[in-house]
This record gives structure tokens, sequence and C-alpha cells, in this order.
DNA sequence: CTTATAATTGAAAAACACTTTCAATAATAT
DNA sequence: ATATTATTGAAAGTGTTTTTCAATTATAAG
């Protein structure tokens, strides 16, 4: 067993705890996010998952993705070009680094914002609860090319 | 002569040194974008503009700031509940900090990520080119409330 | 292994946001 | 004044996401 099928069995497993059943459907959209490491348009997974469970509808993906956003399984991601693409949440406090080029997301951690975060609560007189932070470039294989 | 007016002719100006024309329908835009401290979404600017001009069309909204943004005086707000706002854009390098009860948006400065981006970038082997920043929390005047 | 229950499904239609087309109009230069 | 050309709003078109609904399927109960 892969880890992404180990991971995959732990996703269905946490839907099933919160009600929903097991179905070939999620079983693919899951394996399909799972195994691609950058983030994908619901279109996307849609034509990926296609071709392994002909019959599968888009507005499947639609709602699978609404469930697993939901269990903070999977995230949103906003880039220039779209802003409705997902992506396995990261474990913890991170943030995502993406490659303009082939889109690969990864996540990094170890920023500390505090005290940029203090100084400008204390300056605009916000309480801050929440950042947004978010780096592009060329990833080490794309700079090769 | 207010501030905003001021501005507002300032704009129009650019337009013009561009090549595109003065009309009523641009100057009520700019004007509504102007006096708003909050990013709004086309539809938001076409509300408010048309009580002030009947007839305008919700496409020289878009067309309008489609312009603006190419020429760098408005600027895409991303937010979790909409991704096609504009708001007027900064004077150099700056981030945003956004209300989240009244939306109300400040731009501050002062961030000095280069330190985080090299660590990453050293870490990751990606070469940085961007940067997305982004706060969000609770204004002064909304914590009163 | 049935059977009952309720979640899930995909097709179709609807809603939505944005863009393109086009003929009429209006701003600017001559 | 007149010619030129950008601009306009209505309408149609496009792509995306949501809703509706009857049929199907997963799961629990017997
Ligand atoms: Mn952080
Ligand atoms: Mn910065
Ligand atoms: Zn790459
Ligand atoms: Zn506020």
């Amino acid at each position: 067993m892969t880890a992404e099928n180990k991971k995959a069995a732990e996703w269905i497993k946490l839907l099933q705890n919160s009600g929903y059943r097991q179905t070939e459907a999620r079983n693919t959209i899951v394996e399909v996010i799972l195994e691609t490491n950058r983030a994908l348009e619901p279109l996307e997974i849609f034509e990926i998952a296609r071709k392994r469970q002909a019959g599968l509808g888009l507005v499947t993906v639609y709602r699978t993705l609404e469930r697993l956003e939901a269990l903070g399984l999977v995230q949103r991601v906003h880039q220039p070009g779209a802003c409705n693409m997902y992506l396995q949440a990261p474990q913890g406090h991170q943030h995502l680094l993406i490659c303009t080029s082939c889109g690969k997301a990864e996540f990094f951690n170890g920023d500390d914002l505090t005290p940029l975060m203090e100084t400008v609560a204390a300056r605009s007189g916000y309480q801050i609860t929440e950042h947004w932070f978010q780096l592009f470039g060329c990833c080490a294989d794309c700079q090769r090319k």
C-alpha cells in the first residue's frame, strides 16, 4: 500500500465518520487529488477522474470538493489565473509556494510573521485574525529547462 | 477641490494620455472607486454609479476596470468570499489589511520578508519571483460595535 | 440474505458572471 | 463645421457553478 493509498483510505474513513458514504465516485476523486502535486480546478479533476470512471458527473466533483473542504482535507487555492483550485490541505500552519511554470505546489513553514503583524496591528488599530501568504516562483525542475 | 476630486482629475488625465477619451461614464466610475475605502465588485460599482448616471451599462464598468488595471491605477483584490473586487492601487510596495466586518481596506508597508523568502528559496530550490501577503482582521470602528 | 432507509448520483435546467458583437452615439482633432 | 475614431449600452453568447429531480446505490436493520 502506497502512502497515497493509505491517505486515501484515511480520507474515506473521515468522510464515513461524518455520516457520508463510501462511493466509487468519491474514491476516484480523492485518489486524483492525492496523487497530484498541484492545485486542480474542478473541471480538471473531473477530466482525469472520468478516464477511470466513465459516467462520472462534474456535479459530483463539485459536491465532493465541498465536503472535503468542510472537513479541512482540501484547501481552495487562489492564483492570478484561476481562483477555484483545490489542493490537499497542509498539516498545521503552512503556506504555499507555487511554480508559475508547471504549477507544482509545495508547503513551507517557519514563517514568523508575528512581529510584523503586531506592528501593523498597533499602527492601524485593527485586531488581526488571519493572514494570507503565498509565494510564487520557478521550481528547480523548471529552471533547468 | 477635494483630494478625491484631484485624484479623479489625475486619473482621467492619465487615461487621456493613453489615448482614451474622457466620458461621463468613466468620470462617474472613477469617482465611485476613489471615494470608497473598500474593494468593490464590478456589480457594486455599477449599482452605485448608475444612481448618478442613469443608463450606465455594467459592461462599461468591466471595460473601465480593465483599462484602469492596465494603467496600474486599480488593483484586483481576492477575498474568501469574492475574487473579483477592485481597489485603488497603492503607491509602491504595500500590502492589504482588510476588515472582515465592514470590508474597509488599508495598505501597510514595512514588511521585510526577504530573509524568509531567501530561506524558503534555499530549502526548496525555487527561484521566488512574487509574493502575495494580505492581513485580515477587525478594524477599530468595528471593534467598538 | 432480504428489506427498509436515506444518501448519492448524473442529466437537465437554471442561475450566474463575464465577454463579444454591433449599430448608434459622442469625444476629439482638423 | 466636419471627419475620424473611440465609446457606449443592448443583446447575444460563453463558460462556470448551482439547483432540481427521479433513479440508483450504500448502509443499517431485521
Ligand atoms: Mn503564517
Ligand atoms: Mn511585501
Ligand atoms: Zn515548475
Ligand atoms: Zn470594520
